[in-house]
DNA sequence: ATTTACATTATTGTATACATCTCAAGTATC
DNA sequence: GATACTTGAGATGTATACAATAATGTAAAT
């Protein structure tokens, strides 16, 4: 999919990569304009890129109005974590039908960057967090399976971006390190159970947030700040 | 996603409704002039359609080559197929957890529809079939989850154009039957595995196709028409 | 006769111009 | 002071022009 050898691929995956890092938030505003103007391409580049970002449900295209950063509801956020428990499940019950050697082999050494990095480099680190899944879905062989894990782990982090804590929703280094291992004796129900533990641990630290209702909207959250009369 | 008050949309529809009832074949170049022209828009207009439509695996770009109705291989085909049972075993889950009585009702009317046409009118009565499925994944009321539904099912019209022979692949409209009695029954288990089966038939028939090797190239077809020297 | 080089044609890649729409600020009216 | 209307800047929607590339046809050279 989508060939590197265009000039909107850049751009494309210059504003993904800037999305799931968190560092375009939920509701922005992604004017072709500005943009075109810091890739040094015409909007026309700029609005190829958006449609595919669109498509992928991390940007929100409304007619005559412009792209921004897409918003999932809480609705939507739930249903997609759903989604990705039921896609890592197959990721899982994939992997632990194969030759586990190689597949460890890899796992551990993407862990050790982890490790690396970890309470370091905080952007990094989340990255390879998030792209140890990705790994884990490609080690099963099936690109379609790794396209739509690719996905959904994005719009996971969008969804962490719009609804969880600074920092509170991070992988657990150790859980991975579990699943690597469950993965190596190839026990597949444990490697199941442990990766929706993990997920549902990620979600709830994401989503069961209850101090931080950011559905509300703007004139809620002023009418606190309001003097009084 | 995707608004319907743009040109565009109008001719991403029609492409992709061409493409699911194989129309158009895999393979079959899509030039933007001509299919511009077909709609009485400009090159912009088609080319986003073709844009989403190679987002959604329908269609293939390369660059400078131009656009190309998709040609899945039989690898992707198996992992395609993976995928779509993965994501209505999980429609199965969530809809036997719901209330059936409305699920039963919407369920019924449509495969009172699929009746309708049975034998009939068989591009319809495939278009029906294939919509079965989708209103499935809708009702569990998760759009994510209809959405990635909605579009495995589609890709898998491609394949069934790929590989099946004409008609070979059908879903049986008695199998829709037996899974809407499970659902009805609350029987999660017997739905799972009866939905399982039912794909698990299509696919056969699609895939298991032992005189029609259609992913040999132009190449390998020629040869076998040389003539002596 | 085969191959190579060049010319031609068709098609895609990209920028840009113009039309259209949205939104907000300002104006007028009540 | 509030509401409705007007206006204009800024942004998007779309068509089109031109550049770049690939595919094809043709002719010269060996």
């Amino acid at each position: 999919m989508y060939k590197s050898s265009t000039r909107s691929f850049p751009v494309y995956d210059s504003l993904r990569q800037a999305i799931i890092e968190q560092a375009l938030k939920p509701g922005v505003k992604l004017p072709e304009d500005s943009i075109g103007e810091t890739f040094g391409v015409s909007r026309t580049i700029v609005r190829n890129a958006l449609v595919r970002l669109d498509a992928e449900g991390l940007v929100d295209i409304q007619p005559n109005r412009g792209a921004s950063v897409a918003e999932p509801t809480i609705e939507e956020a739930y249903d997609i974590f759903d989604m990705r428990q039921c896609l890592e499940r197959e990721v899982m019950q994939r992997l632990c039908a194969m030759d586990p050697k190689p597949i460890i082999k890899a796992l551990k050494d993407h862990l050790a960057e982890e490790e690396k990095y970890l309470g370091k480099d905080g952007t990094r680190s989340i990255r390879l967090a998030g792209e140890f899944h990705i790994l884990l879905a490609e080690l099963t062989g099936s690109r379609i399976l790794a396209n739509y894990v690719n996905e959904i782990v994005s719009r996971c982090s969008l969804i962490l971006a719009r609804f969880a804590q600074a920092h509170s929703a991070e992988c657990g280094v150790e859980e991975h390190a579990e699943i690597i291992e469950a993965i190596a004796r190839g026990d597949a129900e444990r490697a199941t159970t442990q990766m929706h533990s993990h997920l549902h641990g990620v979600q709830d630290r994401a989503l069961l947030n209850p101090e931080d209702d950011r559905t509300e909207n703007v004139a809620q959250i002023l009418s606190r700040y309001r003097p009084e009369k």
